[in-house]
DNA sequence: CCTCTGTAAACAAACGTTTGTTATGCTCCC
DNA sequence: GGGAGCATAACAAACGTTTGTTTACAGAGG
């Protein structure tokens, strides 16, 4: 009989969250997960409530992680769209159900933690901005493009993956990220 | 005292699905929405999953009339194209519950209810592959699109719409649909 | 009068959570 | 080295509330 820890319980969590949505898990079915009773649960957090935050919350550093990482290579914006592309992959694809939680569920959260989360959000979303602002200026994408939106686009792109790619499909996540760069820069011509 | 028609019951069941989902919606939320109790609802319906259905066939109607009416335009791949994003955008936009509650809560059907929606929903991607194809193999897009992909790209696009898109914002819905099309033909360059 | 739409009250089941208790180790001290 | 003491992790049972749903009944309109 392995006991189990607070990141057990939340790992779970992520998983039934992603799976059935956040009022669509039990603390029962959280429990029959994890071999234990749903109410042994609240021995190592206070509530559900606390258990959607930190799922969320490891998704957000993980994408916060990845735009600084893309920033960090230093290279032309072509490059570093190219790196947030394929981060953004990476967290989609590594930690699907935290990422799914966090795209999906996280207007379940009380007030200041949710809007918390779209603080983080807009952050991430504004290291996609500055970068096409970046090639836009410095001649590398075409002049007239709404930067705004744009940004919007790409990380439709990229959220939706969750929707619909799985790891052991047709495309492996590097010919995904190529493909979809590509998409992005050169659209359908 | 107006009375109230199963019509009505439809429309108010939508709404709270698209923001509060499936699971988070109770009869007796929806019966103060409606002014009545939540337990009046079942001279209407038989169920709570009835609603769901009702709505998410409404919803998935929408979308099949839209890709019908671009086939039947005629025109080159483009013009279909175009037809099939500005009529995406139309749904999305006039029946905004209705689509929101399709493309997240659908899952929550039964079986062979959900089963059949993933059908239908099949069909309208299949349209805008087709069209994909039609565009290659005449010259319009590039040779070595992955067209099932692109088509994946196209409607992750379009179905994000429905989280950020607010129709007394920046852009109307012909400037979306110009800008949209434009950037799927020719992304940022 | 009869059907339809609503209320009022209740139902069993499931919900998140609390409480009291037990089993299992770990650590410190004799 | 072996109890004593304590923290941890689990169970078992119940709490009060909310859930979807059912039943009995009232009023209003054709």
């Amino acid at each position: 009989m392995t006991r189990l820890t607070r990141d057990d319980i939340v790992v779970a969590s992520g998983k039934r969250f992603a799976t059935y949505g956040y009022h669509g898990t039990s603390m029962r079915d959280l429990g029959d997960d994890l071999g234990i009773l749903g109410s042994s649960i609240y021995a190592h957090v206070g509530g559900k409530h606390e258990l959607l935050v930190a799922v969320v919350e490891r998704a957000s550093d993980l994408f916060s992680a990845s735009a600084a990482a893309a920033i960090a290579l230093g290279g032309d914006p072509d490059d570093t769209l190219k790196a947030l592309v394929a981060g953004h992959i990476d967290v989609l694809v590594d930690h699907a159900a935290e990422a799914k939680t966090f795209l999906n569920e996280a207007w379940f959260l009380e007030e200041s933690d949710r809007l918390h989360v779209i603080q983080i959000r807009n952050d991430y979303e504004a290291v996609f901005r500055r970068t096409i602002q970046l090639g836009v200026d410095d001649g590398t994408f075409r002049r007239g493009v709404d930067v705004e939106v744009a940004s919007i686009y790409i990380l439709s792109i990229l959220n939706a993956i969750e929707r619909w790619f799985r790891p052991n499909g047709r495309l492996d996540r590097a010919e995904l990220a190529t493909d979809m760069h590509r998409f992005i820069v050169e659209g359908l011509t």
